[in-house]
DNA sequence: GATTGGCAGTCAGCGGCAGAGAGTGCCAGG
DNA sequence: CCTGGCACTCTCTGCCGCTGACTGCCAATC
């Protein structure tokens, strides 16, 4: 069984190999911390330790490093998340300030999250999901061309071009727009799209052709628009940190440049508390060898997702308060804006 | 002055160097392409070359490298724009068909480029810059927000929740946008912003405080609106060709997630022809070690740049073709659709 | 005059080797 | 339970010399 030093000592390796990304030797954790034993004492130690697989050893001699359950230990029982420096609290407020509107906070918040955490920053722009239809707006553009503006209640706005068939006048175009309205108004996405195909049925004849267009293009943008889009920023820390990948990290850059994989994460994730971690070979897949850490925000009651991606070999500490500082701040700015 | 012979010379270590990345040498160019003469004779042509700056030796005594001025003559002299084999057009038609809306066809774009091209694609997301006002919508949200929509001639759109500061009925709230579209209607948005400060000063009593919030968000979305967007796809070719460049990518890396300066980068390019390329330092700035393609395209008139980018040893021939092929298959599909 | 073969010189890359340094495991003694 | 000591292992570094791949130059040749 490990003994409470034993843990000290688990401690003191992540640490150090955190720190200076080299494998972290007894003699070493002599050096470096306030034991006050002596080095035969800490290898014994480690014996124990890596018997339990929570650190393990490169070459047959040479100093030890952490394993992914070593990382998950040293998550769980090991750290106190250290509250953020007064001038990081106010780069995130200066920083996040500045934004004009929804779509630059999330940008700027994965900007920043990136620079204070040294890693990928994963801001999750989330999209209510049953939100009911509020109003339809048409307006003709030239000749046959219609753009539809669809706004749910939500605040989400869908908007496409579409090509009406025929010659619209504007007046015919708002019309039809307000007709729109009448027919889905204060319905979920799944009745305004059994309304609209009776519609286009029922359509009168002079807008026909129109009418059927812009059913269908609405049908379309109720049910596709659904997806979630991921803000990403940072990527270069990644490749800074190429060398505590075992090969290369292609396959972890290809892997976060599809959002669906992204978002998957994120849903698999189920985030409990304030943060949540996972580590390594917790993660299936190409993401084998990194970690994550996420947190959640909400604005209007939707809860999306915000969260770092680097090495196992990361400042979990640091950045898992940096994580949940900026979510926090996130929610407020969002709900008061 | 360098002969014919001198430049095929050129075309040949430009090749040879892009195919297998190691510097070529005399007696290499003699086994691979039939020249019909001498090692020595290759020699003498090479030493011509050098003396002109086309090519480099990286050591005293090893194979030649093309320099940036070797690879541009190669591009405007020596090379023939090979036209896409027949599963390439195939594959760009098949993958950019399926896209449901214009977002969509971009972003497609740019991951079929990263495919075609295996260099990091950019697609520029172009907005009208001259485009009237065509109306505005409000729609009373909660309690004091309104969701203000701003649709302009061009088809872009602006949303924006906004903090009216008071109270407002649904009613309220579009005969509010009524009023704003009859006032900056058909105006291009310098003169829209002019009226707005006058309308917000001019404000009936009752609901002056919510004229005044709109009015300046309206403006708010005039002025700041008008940025491009940039959608990059393919990051981790450029982390596979690592070694191609000098010191660390991550400079690069850093460069290309700053959307500015891809916009920049774009602006000052000129695409003349159908395409341009910039090559190494033709390039000032982080982006010194990279080659630049590019190409334009069109939707109802407004213009967009796509191309790839990458280390200065890559296949232009085909990389060009690609970009070229990509461009008009997309200013096609866009004004088709 | 262009081309060629030959020859000497240069330099990167590689394998082998020895020594240094760091770290471990184990053991006997406090 | 802790400690100091010892033998052992393994990496890393620098060194050496060799090999191979070039180039540059020159005199001979077409």
């Amino acid at each position: 069984m490990v003994s409470d030093r034993g843990l000290e000592v688990l401690r003191a390796i992540v640490q150090d190999y955190v720190a200076l990304r080299e494998p972290v030797g007894s003699k070493s954790i002599v050096e470096r911390h306030a034991f006050g034993v002596s080095a035969a004492t800490i290898r014994n130690d480690m014996a124990l330790l890596e018997e339990e697989e929570l650190i393990a050893a490169p070459h047959t001699s040479s100093g030890r490093v952490p394993t992914d359950k070593g990382y998950r230990v040293f998550v769980d029982r090991l750290q106190r998340m250290q509250p953020l420096t007064h001038s990081q609290r106010i780069a995130i407020t200066r920083f996040l300030d500045e934004a004009v509107d929804r779509a630059d906070v999330l940008d700027r918040t994965a900007r920043l999250l990136s620079q204070l955490t040294n890693q990928v920053a994963l801001v999750q722009v989330p999209i209510r999901r049953h939100a009911l239809v509020r109003r339809v707006e048409l307006v003709a553009v030239v000749e046959h061309r219609l753009l539809a503006v669809l706004i749910l209640d939500s605040g989400r706005v869908e908007q496409r071009v579409i090509d009406a068939q025929q010659r619209i006048e504007p007046d015919e175009a708002s019309a039809l727009g307000r007709a729109f309205t009448e027919t889905i108004a204060e319905l979920s996405p799944t009745e305004a799209v059994q309304r609209l195909t009776a519609a286009a049925a029922s359509a009168p004849g002079s807008l026909r052709a129109a009418t059927a267009a812009v059913a269908h293009a609405l049908t379309e943008m109720l049910q596709v628009g659904g997806g979630d889009r991921i803000v990403m920023a940072g990527a270069s820390h990644l490749v800074r940190e190429e060398r505590d990948f075992h090969g290369t990290i292609t396959p972890v850059l290809d892997a976060i440049e599809e959002q669906v994989t992204l978002l998957r994460l994120f849903d698999e994730m189920g985030v409990e508390g304030e943060v949540a971690t996972r580590i390594g070979r917790e993660l299936t897949g190409p993401l084998g060898e990194a970690s994550v850490i996420a947190s959640t925000y909400s604005t209007d009651g939707i809860e999306g997702h915000v969260g770092v991606l680097g090495p196992t070999r990361m400042d979990y500490a640091g950045n898992m308060a940096a994580v949940r500082a900026v979510a926090r701040y996130l929610t407020r700015l969002l709900s008061e804006d």
